[in-house]
RNA sequence: GGAGGGGUGGCCGAGCGGUCAAUGGCAGCAGACUGUAAAUCUGCCGACGAAAGUCUACGUAGGUUCAAAUCCUACCCCCUCCA
């Protein structure tokens, strides 16, 4: 049944270690395939701030993800579409997926789950209504009012042609009653339903529709959710909504989410990218992540380091903006193979930084993706070595 | 030579009798960042002190006031215009 839905796709799993979830495997797209474990690099405005595609693929990269909030607005699906599709207009020729919009359309309303923990970045919520039908917000690039449904966040991600899409639903703030995740999460199930019947009204097979498991914090309402994903013909499983103020309670609700969704098709994680987050994910069973965290980082003159290299234990970037890196002359890392620590002092990159040079941002951009390719290459690897739990402790990732 | 304007904390620049250790901005220091309205945001930023607080500060030197960065006098610099 689902062969018949996405002919052109295929998740294959090649190997799952003996002591935990983790899994080894493969996604084939249309425009190539996506090794699992993998990380998705975010390029919300059909771009990865401050990278080429040229640069992304020297830095080992498989898949990118662009967002259909962004683009719908600015330039909008109907220009990408004529001249081309996302992969021609940005090019951008290797696999690439597409957010639904949902979770903007909610989040510039609360902000992130820190954010709204913290009491920060309080803006007035964009979004004007909710109802069955969807979600009518306003535009943050001229205030216009906008509407968003589960058949137009469709129609609009086949113009914007990804090759992997996802379902449009409803991402409830942390802050939120019970009651009301659950009316959201069953609302978000109609809607996912509609996004799969809007999808196979128009599919031409190039496309491959990932369903939204959502239920806040709450135990019950996550196996619900996973149910009806699973149930449904999805090509793959995400795992969305709010999943806690602390990590740990993140790992909890991933791991009792994916108590429920283990299967044969694929799952990602959305929004996640922490080293340590990754290596729970990945022991738990997740194939895909995405996160802005490794290239916002880069942006604010952070760099992934190994556990070696960090001048915070629960850091693992460090701070190149820092003053004590003004006369290092040493790179980044010694033992990372890109551009970046090929040719820069970690001097030189404090500098870039202070003096605002766009080149800063480039150059970290890349380190940052290079490293997030790198391990996430190391842990294929180990996957196959059955050498995870190893590879693990080396990270000293124990509380798995 | 004449007329006018100005000298404020590392820099720019407000303040123009008390609530001023002195608004802002920049620079500096540190922190945050997890389905990107983020090359962003937050905090600190005269000295000593954990703090209360103490001291030194608004060109220099005096003065008037209970009280001055703010008023007066002289001096030293700077800038503009007229000769």
């Amino acid at each position: 049944m689902l062969s018949a839905l996405y002919p052109e796709f295929r998740f294959l799993v090649r190997k799952t270690e003996a002591a935990t979830r983790a899994r080894r495997g493969c996604i084939i797209t249309p425009h190539g395939v996506i090794e699992t474990p993998a990380f998705i690099f975010c390029g919300t405005k059909a771009s990865v701030k401050g990278l080429s595609p040229a640069l992304l693929k020297e830095a080992e990269t498989q898949c990118c993800l662009a967002n259909t909030y962004h683009l719908m607005l600015q330039p909008g699906a109907d220009t990408i579409q004529k001249v081309g599709g996302l992969h021609a207009f940005m090019g951008w020729n290797g696999p690439l997926l597409t957010d639904s919009g949902g979770f903007q359309v909610f989040s510039l309303g609360y902000g992130s789950v820190a954010d709204e923990i913290k009491g920060r970045r309080q803006r007035s919520s964009s979004v004007q209504q909710i109802s069955e039908k969807g979600v009518v917000f306003k535009s943050y690039l001229d205030g216009s009012l906008r509407e968003i449904t589960p058949e137009t966040s469709i129609q609009i991600q086949r113009k914007i042609g990804a090759d992997l899409v996802v379902a449009f639903d409803e991402c409830t703030p942390y802050h939120c009653s019970r009651a009301y995740t659950e009316q959201a999460l069953e609302r978000s199930h109609r809607w996912e339903t509609r996004s799969l019947d809007a999808f196979k009204a128009y599919n031409d097979g190039k496309q491959a529709l990932y369903g939204v498991v959502q239920g806040g914090v709450y135990v019950d309402l996550r196996e619900k959710s996973a149910r009806y994903v699973k149930e449904s013909p999805f090509f793959g499983h995400a795992i969305g909504g709010t999943l806690g103020a602390i990590k740990e309670e993140m790992y909890r609700v991933i791991e009792m989410t994916m108590n429920h969704l283990i299967s044969a098709h694929p799952v990602h994680l959305l929004g996640i990218g922490g080293i340590r987050d990754i290596f729970v994910g990945v022991s738990l069973g997740i194939d895909t992540f995405d996160c802005v965290h490794p290239t916002r980082i880069a942006r604010h003159g952070g760099a992934l380091v190994p556990i070696s290299l960090r001048d915070h234990p629960a850091r693992e970037h460090i701070s190149l903006k820092r003053a004590s890196y003004a006369e290092d002359s040493s790179p980044i890392d010694p033992t990372c193979s890109c551009a970046t620590c090929q040719q820069f002092s970690r001097a030189y990159l404090h500098h870039l930084l202070k003096a605002r040079e766009v080149l800063a941002i480039t150059a970290l951009t890349l380190h940052n993706v290079f490293f997030m390719n790198r391990l996430m290459e190391d842990i294929r690897a180990a996957l196959e070595k059955n050498c995870f739990t190893k590879l693990c402790h080396k990270w000293q990732v124990s509380d798995l």
